[in-house]
DNA sequence: AGCGTATCTGACGATGCGTCAGAAAGCCGT
DNA sequence: ACGGCTTTCTGACGCATCGTCAGATACGCT
């Protein structure tokens, strides 16, 4: 699990000493596991700590309160999701256009996969209004959509793109569509779908929809 | 609030009389009250009960547990979706067929503004594998996405389309667009775009990527 | 070893859950 | 209007989690 480079704390404000330190880790990783296993609804912080072998009480310690964990995992989350830009660096030109398309999606799959039940709940917090949420999920979005803005801009200069197209709405449709269809994963697979089908079919609406294409 | 057309039973199966069913009908609507209020984290069946001067052990007398009441709530929104497939009923063609797109995401926006909490709900418990709801979800899926995905394929017959993306995929992602992109409004016009840019960006998106126009 | 601080935990009152047996309300025939 | 039957509602209970605090324990340092 990613580290973020920063003097952590804990609830009341303290500094963390090393044990501290490492069962704050231990509570995360707990807290990101049965989150994964079990869904929001059902995690319960004394399952936390039993997981760990310790009591509520210090859970208390590292954390005001179950959103605060989650928060914490959000923003190892954002750690991880920086690196993907790379895809986007030099806009998707030329005759590999699709195949970089190709390896964004993938990438992207991946990060999500590895951080799906975190970043559910982040976003089901950040639209239910809660504002800590929606803020993470703000900063998470300055990663890549700023990049991807960036290329419906150059397409709508080229005249290959409307310009009714807002690039940052834009944008964000893509990361919302990618997001919300890998959950479908297995219905498509049920209509028979092959696999490589989803990823293909989303590499192309996003190809197309940022270089009009 | 729509109502099925079916005969209601209670959580023991038993047929309702109409007391009951006002009964059911109200904590019904409580229950989609304090989960747009509040949220699902928050929602506590006492609350449900407070909110129409009853007690908790009414509330069982209906539903088995909250999923159940939520679970009937999202049959009702399905019901709303209906009629939103008059909007994809001849394919976008001629001139207007932006207009008709435009069209059908105001109606979109409509209906999921209206049912949001409780979509969104139903959405996080099928992502995180509960049966019930994925089924529920799947069964709503069949009403817009077969026509939508009825329209690909009549553009990759066309050759507007390529043949690579698959009809069914892409119709889903458009609907994935839609919803996760309405909780954005806010933030997208906290950047200062105006509001019907939202609006026009995601009928040209789906106009793109429904007719390859 | 002994001291001081950092870290952990047992125990508590408050609150929600889900169940049951019994109370109340409605209905119907006389 | 009454009795009797059925439908519907609820008070009360045992159990579980929550969040807090005071005291216990473990660690690091000299």
């Amino acid at each position: 699990m990613a580290r973020p480079n920063k003097t952590i704390l804990g609830a009341d404000g303290r500094v963390l000493g090393s044990r501290a330190e490492s069962t704050r880790t231990k509570l995360l990783e707990a807290t990101a596991k049965l989150l994964s296993e079990a869904g929001v609804l059902e995690l319960r912080i004394v399952d936390i700590t039993r997981e760990i072998g310790s009591s509520p009480a210090t859970f208390y310690q590292y954390f005001v309160d179950v959103d605060a964990a989650i928060l914490a995992l959000t923003e190892l989350a954002t750690l991880d999701e920086a690196p993907l830009v790379s895809h986007l660096s030099d806009p998707w030109q030329d005759g590999d256009g699709l195949q970089r398309a190709q390896a964004f999606v993938d990438a992207y799959i991946t990060f999500w996969d590895d951080h799906s039940a975190v970043l559910r709940v982040r976003n089901l917090k950040a639209e239910e209004g809660n504002a800590a949420f929606r803020e993470a999920r703000s900063r998470a979005n300055l990663v890549l959509i700023p990049s991807m803005g960036h290329m419906v801009e150059q397409a709508q200069a080229a005249g290959r793109l409307p310009a009714e197209m807002h690039p940052f709405v834009t944008a964000t449709a893509m990361i919302a569509m990618i997001e919300r269809l890998l959950p479908y994963r297995n219905e498509i697979a049920r209509r028979g779908a092959p696999s490589s089908s989803m990823r293909d079919t989303l590499a192309m609406l996003v190809y197309r929809s940022l270089t009009g294409r």
